[in-house]
DNA sequence: CATCAACCCTGAGAGC
DNA sequence: TGCTCTCAGGGTTGAT
């Protein structure tokens, strides 16, 4: 599930059942979900942080501990639960964070993935983790001129190049497919070909389209649910064979950079 | 530097 | 029902 708008929504909800709650141990599950540092040095530095804050960087959610930063990548199927009371770790839980609040009071933080592609750091430096990540959409530094000049310079594919989160960080399959239609713009078109024009108009559908995720929490697919529901205001992405919105032509699917690509034939002409 | 295939995994849904 | 096949929101690595 997890782009921008779902890990904004998962950072949100679970913030204020975990800030103030201080880590008592980490039960670690799959040991190839934890990317740094070594388990043994993993559980013996967070026992007994206390986590101050909750946040979300890219498509990271970033917690912050009284001594270190605790990175969490949701990758395909990954999702943060909150549990109160007695723990039992549910099917798939790949880490189960113990809490327990002022109050003594036990609650657990778990790290549930079905496909095993995400991934945890335990880092004093999140910078390490997050340094080559390029800018985020929503933030003031995104603006056209950045994003004429650098599609500009890059000479790629536009698709790819939006999914390189080393170019723009957040955007997804999903997200991208969103806004390139409203922009009207091919996936397969080349960056350095985008006029200024052409980038303003992406730019403000980049952030319009997460914006509206965020407000509807996300969206959710297949069996990852999380209460979200931008699945029901797709405009191309899952709508293969179906009325474009704007000129009501079918919409197609083709590949592009390995990922399933939907477009209008009518609207995002390739030139 | 750009592009692409393979890989990391499990499970849902389609087709037979 | 049950089997096989394809596909899935992400990202890394190594080859070309």
């Amino acid at each position: 599930m997890p782009e921008l708008p779902e890990v904004e929504t998962v950072a949100r909800t679970i913030k204020p059942d975990v800030v103030g709650r201080v880590i008592s141990f980490a039960d670690l599950r799959w040991t190839r979900t934890l990317a740094s540092p070594s388990p043994a040095l993993f559980k013996k530095q967070i026992a007994g942080q206390e986590i101050l804050d909750v946040s979300r960087r890219a498509k990271f959610i970033v917690i912050r501990l009284k001594n270190y930063n605790l990175l969490v990548h949701l990758r395909m199927s990954g999702d943060l639960r909150v549990g109160t009371g007695k723990i039992k770790p549910e099917k798939h839980d790949r880490v189960v964070f113990h809490l327990r609040s002022r109050g003594g009071a036990e609650s657990s933080l778990a790290f549930n993935d079905t496909r095993k592609f995400g991934r945890v750091w335990l880092t004093d430096d999140p910078e390490t983790v997050l340094g080559k990540l390029g800018p985020e959409p929503l933030e003031k530094d995104f603006t056209a001129d950045w994003l004429f000049e650098n599609l500009r310079i890059r000479k790629r594919q536009l698709k790819p190049l939006l999914l390189d989160q080393t170019f723009l960080s957040g955007l997804g399959n999903i997200y991208t497919d969103e806004c390139l239609h409203i922009a009207r713009l091919h996936p397969l078109a080349n960056s350095s070909g985008v006029t200024r024009k052409q980038a303003q108009v992406l730019r403000d559908a980049i952030r319009s389209v997460l914006r509206e995720g965020i407000r509807r929490n996300g969206a959710s697919i297949d069996w990852v649910y999380r209460g979200g529901d931008f699945q029901n205001y797709f405009r191309v992405y899952g709508r293969e064979g179906e009325p474009c919105p704007v000129c009501g032509s079918k919409i197609q699917k083709l590949t592009v950079g390995q990922r399933g690509t939907h477009v209008c034939p009518n609207c995002q002409r390739l030139r």
